[in-house]
DNA sequence: GAATGCCGTGAAAGCGCTCTCTGGGCAGAT
DNA sequence: ATCTGCCCAGAGAGCGCTTTCACGGCATTC
């Protein structure tokens, strides 16, 4: 036992300070109106004068809100060593999505929980806890194609909506980024500047995002004549954005335009290109995709198609905040429009 | 009010369910010994038919635990939308602190709660919510020189540990990289592979951690005689590190080896000297700081002082954690050794 | 002047849990 | 056979808060 266990100032302390009952107390830190503007203001010096916060865990107990939304990061397996783990944390992926869900809640001063679930187990035991209201809403970040997690949420009735796309048809709210569009207006751009014979290297073929962007691609550059064009299949990575292009080019040498499936790798390319003696956007115009730091870094600095993930994720907070207020309230989706932000290499 | 509102079973339905008392059910489920193994089994099933989740609130209330861990990021002022802060959750630094620090909380079961404070009304604010048992302990980034934080956090004698020393002395724990050893260890390897003709690519000035790399430097190269070198203050990032070496090399053409104090400044300074025609490394040596995902992007790869931000924010965690166990415990701080990553720029 | 309604306040129940205290049963000691 | 001690289970208090309910006072209405 402490010795400086000095008990903190609870509603009670603050009523015998004021000279009220609890309830009164209660009713003034709640802002609920029926209160005696005198002794609103007398109520307001105790608290002061008593230095009082109140206890969340005894207030939530009763409202049954915690006032916390919960930031799930879902993956189909990982251990807490995972090197892709490291890997999601160190990409600014998830420090903007961090963002974007902080810039709403902070001034509601609603709390950020964040919860890794790597597996089965701790999915349901997420879905349990939450279910009990440990966080009353939750926005999801599912990593793979096969994860069960939105399905269990949505099961359990939980307020919750996802960071893109589920992969597979669930009814839950989602916002989306319009990768489709975005891989298009790639397309018209390069085809704009003059450019005639397009390559793309593409994301993982697995993810979402990735099959949209292709996809986007294709369609305006059929819709332009352009039936078929070579494609490479890379990581996400710089790395392999480097290696992808060397590939691309080995087969395809006359390529004069490349769209990149993202801007890390696009950055590779772009060193890739500069290895092989290849002015850009000269000889190869390249566009990337994601308009993040590694475009503004990257020499000749990047055409890109901006991808507003900070904002996407404050939407989907904001979907989140509203289904908890009326849970009610029908399932919905909200999909951003991308821009094409015009740097140098294309 | 809803329609669909399913009661949660508390403890009293599974008392019921298993034909015992709820204080037994809560000995069962919270590990204490002294009951009946025959019981102990039935109520695990009454609690699986049941589907019971414990409740918090309810929980924490009583044992004035909350079973979660803040992770505070303290900045001197900042508003929501403050690029500051857009440019500081899209660095890898925060991400992979957050890996870090959920390595050690996610095995334990325990919630990491993020907060942001970027004013001193938020801070008090913090320090109240805390103390009242919002979180029972807190890793703390203190980004600001004058943070009043630190100092806040152990007068109200709340559970805390830093990362990265404080600026200010302040009896808390904390953890730090040995940023000077670091500031030796690229002096020695330069001057090992040759190099006579030093320069150094600086941090902002007042950044704690700069000065240390750069004083680390400096002792180890006036150890070998170097009595001055060139110096030149960067920001921190990929573009300040590209102009810095122009900078550098256009006041002292013949520098032949260059410390640069973090990897991303690095890659910058990288890209300038390919602009300048100088071949890395046999012309001009590069060493960086971090080993961070720019060290690998670059190219050639950086040489680079590795800096375990993961296992340092880990420790912290462990700091934060055995605080809160044993309130008693003295002030600690654990300093890492940084070591070289030799790869191809020096 | 009596009845009605409303508003502001206090009393008290109760959210779901932990934990102390009490008591019953049984083994071993006297 | 009685007593002592121990072990295990249940009763119940109480954590700090919100909120319903009851009530007294005052203004309004018939």
């Amino acid at each position: 036992m402490r010795v400086t266990e000095k008990r903190r100032p609870t509603l009670e302390d603050v009523a015998e300070a004021a000279g009220v009952s609890r309830a009164t107390v209660s009713r003034v830190i709640n802002g609920v109106r029926n209160v005696d503007p005198k002794l609103h203001e007398i109520v307001w010096q105790a608290v002061d004068a008593t230095g009082y916060v109140p206890n969340r865990a005894a207030r939530s107990l009763v409202t049954r809100r915690s006032g916390t939304v919960a930031l799930v990061v879902s993956d189909a397996v990982s251990h807490d060593d995972d090197p892709f783990m490291r890997r999601f944390f160190a990409d600014p992926f998830f420090g903007r999505i961090v963002g974007g869900v902080m810039s709403v809640l902070r001034p509601k001063g609603i709390q950020l929980a964040l919860q890794i679930v790597g597996n089965e187990e701790a999915r349901t035991r997420l879905v349990g806890d939450l279910g009990q209201g440990q966080a009353d809403g939750a926005v999801v970040l599912s990593l793979h194609p096969d994860d069960t997690l939105p399905q269990q949420l949505c099961d359990a009735g939980i307020a919750a909506a996802l960071v893109g796309r589920p992969a597979q048809p669930v009814p839950i709210s989602y916002v989306d980024l319009a990768n489709d569009a975005g891989g298009a207006l790639a397309a018209e751009h390069l085809l704009g500047r003059g450019c005639t014979r397009l390559g793309m290297i593409t994301g993982p073929a697995h993810v979402p995002a990735s099959q949209d962007r292709l996809t986007g691609f294709r369609q305006a550059l059929a819709r332009h004549g352009h039936a078929w064009f070579p494609t490479v299949e890379g990581g996400f990575t710089y790395e392999s954005g480097e290696s992808s292009l060397l590939e691309l080019m080995r087969q395809y040498p006359t390529v004069d335009g490349v769209f990149v499936a993202n801007d890390l790798m696009a950055q590779g390319a772009l060193m890739a290109l500069r290895s092989l003696d290849r002015r850009v956007p000269e000889d190869v115009a390249v566009v990337g995709f994601d308009d993040s730091s590694a475009a503004l870094d990257a020499r000749p600095q990047l055409t890109t198609v901006r991808h507003p993930l900070e904002d996407m994720a404050a939407e989907t907070t904001r979907l989140v905040l509203a289904r908890i207020d009326d849970p009610g309230l029908r399932v919905e989706s909200v999909i951003f429009d991308p821009k094409l932000v015009v740097r140098r290499s294309a």
